[in-house]
DNA sequence: CGGTATCCTTTTTGATACTG
DNA sequence: CAGTATCAAAAAGGATACCG
């Protein structure tokens, strides 16, 4: 498929999973596509912060490692709709985890975002 | 702490965890430290790929946010350990259902990298 | 040894334009 | 509209040196 510096350890499960969700707006396009969020346009509009040219990418390497597959409607303009495959539904459990917990750590979050305040280390020995 | 072109959406779960573990390493970082693999120097010998800058990095980033936390022993040469704070541990379930997930798909992913067979979009309309 | 800073190379990204 | 290619700008990464 393309070349790795680091060849994948496919007996780490963490390495193998980080190939194929380890980028930043994967997991947002596993969430929305599961919703009904299809086509490439809609993708762009509902993901706040994302580029055309991101998503293009991402699609494509989710694509290509099996987790989502497309359907073409040949019309004018162009239609296409991407869902999620089998393999891609078992990412859910997982996608529905991560935002479940970021809910949760949401405003310790915001208060060390603002404030800065960080637990001092230890000095012992 | 640092300016974001884009600002964290509090709201969005998954924004939030990204923004936490949302680099490639961390995942395996808090699986090593959380195994006991605590100083630096350990941890660049048993993660596979991982540079000192880089690990020292992520590190810092888990310390602000509250993940990590380090207890520094003056001794001669230096050490530090590194150990998961009760919020850090909370990220413990997720690392483990990301590893299992990712031993289960790994056999796929290899016949992926290795054959680039990918199902062929639908052609409709 | 652990941490920070610097220099320089490699990747990634955004903007744009073009094709089907 | 969807997808690819190109180019310049921005970000991330490796190597190295220095300090406590």
């Amino acid at each position: 498929m393309y070349q790795r510096k680091i060849p994948i350890d496919y007996n780490c499960g963490l390495n193998v999973a980080m190939e194929v969700v380890g980028s930043k707006w994967k997991f947002c396009l596993l969430d929305e596509i599961s919703k009904g969020v299809a086509r490439p346009r809609d993708l762009v509009n509902t993901i706040n912060g994302i580029t055309r040219r991101v998503l293009q990418k991402d699609l494509r390497e989710l694509e290509v490692h099996g987790m989502i597959g497309k359907t073409i409607y040949t019309e004018v303009p162009l239609r296409v709709e991407y869902y999620l495959t089998e393999v891609g539904k078992t990412l859910l459990p997982l996608v529905t985890a991560m935002d479940k917990w970021g809910l949760e750590f949401a405003p310790r979050l915001k208060a060390v975002m603002e404030n800065e305040e960080m637990e001092k280390p230890v000095i012992a020995g």
